[in-house]
DNA sequence: CTTGACCTTACACCTAAGTCTAAGGTGTAT
DNA sequence: ATACACCTTAGACTTAGGTGTAAGGTCAAG
């Protein structure tokens, strides 16, 4: 398969094959004699999961050492990313969990003010909320 | 106050308050008759509103529509600016409950499992969660 | 045999939020 | 008066994940 049927195949740009080739996440088996990069099907699947992984918000870097452990090793690197990455989101969400409190507060205070704006009054005199992280 | 005391005072480096100052966001209330910075009290609850902002996710360009209203704009502003934000951290509390469903059910099931991992043999065979943002 | 779609490379550019460097001016303590 | 910490500017660099451009080679169809 050319760089560009495979790209096809899994909705990609060319650009960003031969980007992920540079970075060390996927090679073509070889090369044509005019020197275009081929493929096999191997190429598609390693791709996809490329993809799925990224979807769930692992980095091209961890990425790539998923793909090095691929094959042999136990679950143990796979945990271990997943926990790190689950422990990010974790403090993400407690983040914006405390940031939608205030705006919600903000919000029904902004609301039940006749005159003036609680909020900006807020703000200007400092009274923020929390520091977070 | 100068930059470094301000800098000092919040915790940020005072390279950080100049690139703020050419971002639009923090200016110095005056300079010094050798060009130095001087900056006043407000100028650090500005900037503590600043890092609590960023701190939950809101970029500097979010940020500076915030502070523009904070100068002289109606409650109705204020409260036209909270909807969205608050419709913005929404969507993002519910991608990152969705990836951390995504991230816990991975771990569970690599965690019964006894050899191989299902979570890369999953990702090889392309059966992927479903896309996240 | 030329047009158009595709491929190659190397290199520059993009966003975000800064950081680093060079080359120089200022303020103060000893 | 000199060492040292601090300040100034402009401009280049950083990370991540690519995108864009220039200049050219290849392949199939008409």
């Amino acid at each position: 398969m050319s760089i560009g049927q495979v790209a096809e195949a899994v909705g990609v740009a060319t650009t960003t094959l031969r980007y992920y080739e540079r970075q060390g996440i996927l090679f073509p088996t070889e090369r044509s004699q005019a020197g275009y990069r081929l493929y096999d099907e191997t190429a598609v699947r390693r791709l996809r999961f490329v993809r799925s992984a990224q979807a769930v918000g692992f980095t091209l870097d961890d990425i790539r050492s998923l793909l090095q452990v691929d094959g042999e090793s136990s679950c143990k690197d796979v945990q271990r990313l997943i926990e790190r990455r689950l422990a990010e989101v974790n403090a993400k969400m407690a983040d914006l969990k405390r940031l939608r409190a205030a705006l919600v507060d903000a919000q029904t205070r902004c609301r039940r003010s006749g005159k003036g704006c609680p909020v900006l009054a807020d703000l200007r005199s400092g009274r923020t909320r929390r520091k977070v992280r």
